[in-house]
DNA sequence: ATGAAAGCGCTAACAA
DNA sequence: TTGTTAGCGCTTTCAT
C-alpha cells in the first residue's frame, strides 16, 4: 500500500506538504505541487479512508436512511436514492445506505460509530418516530418529507400546498367550477382550497353530480376507481411522474431528483456550519395530458 | 465522546481488554466481561469506525455497486440492494452504495482507499468492462450475475440452465410436444434443449401451428407480444415474481433475496479467506398460475 | 511557504 | 487471563 509518507518521499517534501496539497488548507508554490501531485500520479497514491476520518474527524460519507413499507413507490424512491448518491460525488462523498429495518439504531450506531458527516432520512411518514431523535442528533441532518412540525429539524419535500393550489388553477382555467378532492393530504387540501377561493370555484367533500373535475393523490391505491369516473371528468393527480404517465393523467409529479439533490446540499451546507432553513420546499410543476385535455368551456360549446 | 480509554477506566481494566471483549479474540474471565460491558453500557461507549478501520485494517463495510441502465427492472434491483443490506448487517456490516455511473473509478477508489472490506457489483450484463479488474482486485468481490467466463470470479446467480430446463419439463408434464422459445438466452436455451431430448419434445425456433407451449423470456419487453397469443397457447416465463404475478403467469422467478444474501455470504466466505467457487447457481422454482392452467391432454379431451 | 511532530481512537503483538 | 505499548496513515498544530 502506498502511503503519503511515500509520495513525499518521491516528491522531496514533508507529508504534511502532501497532505496540504491535497486538501487546499493552505497556500502551496507551484513547483512543489507540481512535484507533488506528480509523484501522486506515479504511485498511484489514495488516502487511507480510515486514517483520514480518524485524523479529521470526517468521513467523508453521507448516511441515506430509506423507507421499505410497502406503499412507498419503489421507482421513485430509487431516483431519490440515484440523486443523493450522484449529488454526494460531486461533494467528495459516499452513500452508506440504512434501511428503516434498523429503525433509530441504525442512526445511534452511524452517530456512535462516526460512520457519516451528515444522515439523509428519507420518509413521508408524517409522525415518525424516529423524529425526536433526528432532532437531537450530533450529526446533521436533513429530512426528505414533511412532518407535521418541522421545528430544529432540515426537511425537504415537494411545496405540496403550491400543488394543490395548482391543480385548481388548472381546472379553473379550463371552466371547471365543481371540482372534488379524492385521497389528498392536508396540505394539499389547504392548498386547494385556498386556490378555489380566489378563482371561484366550489370544492366538493365527495363525488356529486356537480363535480366536473377531480384532484386525486395516491393514485395507485385509487386506479380502478379512476377507471370508473364518467371520461368526461376531468382529473388532475399529485403523483410520481411514470404513474401520470401511464394513466395518462394530468398531474404534478413529485420530483424526486430535485428533493435528491437539494437534500445532499443542505446536508453539505450544514457540515459547513451554514444555517439553513428549517423548511425547504419544491416548486411543483404540472405536466398537462388526456385526463385533462379539453376544456369545459369547449365541451359546454359543442 | 466516549472512549476506549473511558470504558477501560470505568470498568477497571486495560483498553486491550475492553477491545478483546468487543471482538471475542481472546479469553476473557465472567467477572471481568460483565463489568467491562456493564461498563459500555453505562458510558454508551461505541467504537469509532475510522479509528478500528485503521489499527484492524477491516472497515466492515461493504460496497454494492448497482446498475442504472435502463431496462433493469427497479423492483427487483431493489429486492437485491434490500437482501445485501439486511443480510450485511447480520455480519456487523454496513453497505455503501455506488452507482454504475462511476465505472472503473468506483472499484478503483473503493479499493485503493479502503473504503470496504468486499465489493459486490450487480450485473447481468454479459461482458462487463469492469470484469477484468473486478479479477484483479486485491478486495474480495462478488458478482450478482452469469458472465460468460467466470475464471478468477466469484459468481452468483439463477441457474437459468436448469430453469430452461424446468420449463421445459412442466410443459412436458402437461403434455406439450411442441414448445418454442422466444427471447431466452444462451443458457436457457441449452437447459431447454437438453430436457428437451429427454421428454421428447420438439424445440421450434420460431412459433407455428404445431407449437402449443412457449418458454418467454424479457417478459416486460414481450408482453404485448403475449397477449397476441392464442389463449391456448401455454406460456411459461422466466421474470420477476410480480411480473408473472401481474400478469398470472406460471413463471420461474429471480430469486432476488436468496441472491442477495447468498452474496454476502460469498463477500464474506472470500474475506475469512475460505475457498468459494467460481460460479454458484440457485435452483430455479416453478410456480404455476393461470398460463398453465389447463394441460394439454385435458384439453384434448375436452 | 514548508517541515517536524503530536496525536486521532483503536487493535494486536508482546509481556507478564 | 490480563496489561503495556507500538503502531495503523493521516491531519494539524506549532515551529521555522
Amino acid at each position: 500500500m502506498v502511503k503519503i509518507a511515500d509520495v513525499a518521499k518521491h516528491a522531496k517534501v514533508a507529508p504534511s506538504t502532501v497532505s496540504y496539497v491535497l486538501s487546499g488548507k493552505r497556500p502551496i508554490s507551484p513547483e512543489v505541487r507540481r512535484r507533488v501531485e506528480e509523484s501522486i500520479r506515479a504511485l498511484g497514491y489514495q488516502p487511507h479512508a480510515g486514517a483520514r476520518a480518524l485524523a479529521s474527524r470526517r468521513t467523508n460519507i453521507i448516511a441515506l436512511v430509506i423507507p421499505l413499507r410497502t406503499g412507498v413507490h419503489v421507482p421513485v424512491l430509487m431516483r431519490f436514492v440515484t440523486a443523493v448518491t450522484a449529488r454526494a460525488r460531486q461533494f467528495d462523498h459516499d452513500v452508506l445506505l440504512l434501511t428503516q429495518g434498523e429503525g433509530e439504531r441504525g442512526l445511534q450506531r452511524v452517530q456512535g460509530s462516526s460512520l457519516a458527516d451528515a444522515i439523509i432520512v428519507m420518509d413521508d411518514e408524517l409522525n415518525d418516530e424516529r423524529l425526536p431523535l433526528l432532532r437531537d442528533l450530533e450529526t446533521p441532518a436533513v429530512l426528505i418529507g414533511s412532518p407535521r412540525d418541522s421545528t430544529d429539524l432540515t426537511c425537504i419535500d415537494l411545496d405540496f400546498h403550491a400543488a394543490g393550489a395548482k391543480c385548481v388553477a388548472h381546472l379553473a382555467d379550463l371552466g371547471h367550477r365543481h371540482v372534488a378532492l379524492v385521497g389528498t393530504t392536508a396540505r394539499v387540501a389547504d392548498g386547494a382550497h385556498a386556490a378555489a377561493a380566489t378563482r371561484g370555484v366550489e370544492v366538493a367533500t365527495r363525488m356529486d353530480d356537480h363535480v366536473t373535475g377531480v384532484i386525486v393523490q395516491n393514485v395507485p391505491a385509487l386506479e380502478s376507481w379512476l377507471h370508473t369516473l364518467r371520461p368526461d371528468v376531468a382529473v388532475v393527480a399529485i403523483c410520481p411522474d411514470e404513474v401520470a404517465e401511464r394513466l395518462d393523467l394530468t398531474a404534478v409529479a413529485l420530483p424526486a431528483e430535485d428533493v435528491g439533490r437539494r437534500a445532499v446540499e443542505l446536508a453539505m451546507a450544514k457540515l459547513d456550519g451554514e444555517p439553513v432553513d428549517a423548511e425547504t420546499v419544491l416548486a411543483p410543476t404540472l405536466t398537462i395530458r388526456a385526463s385533462t385535455a379539453y376544456s369545459r368551456s369547449s365541451q359546454l360549446a359543442e
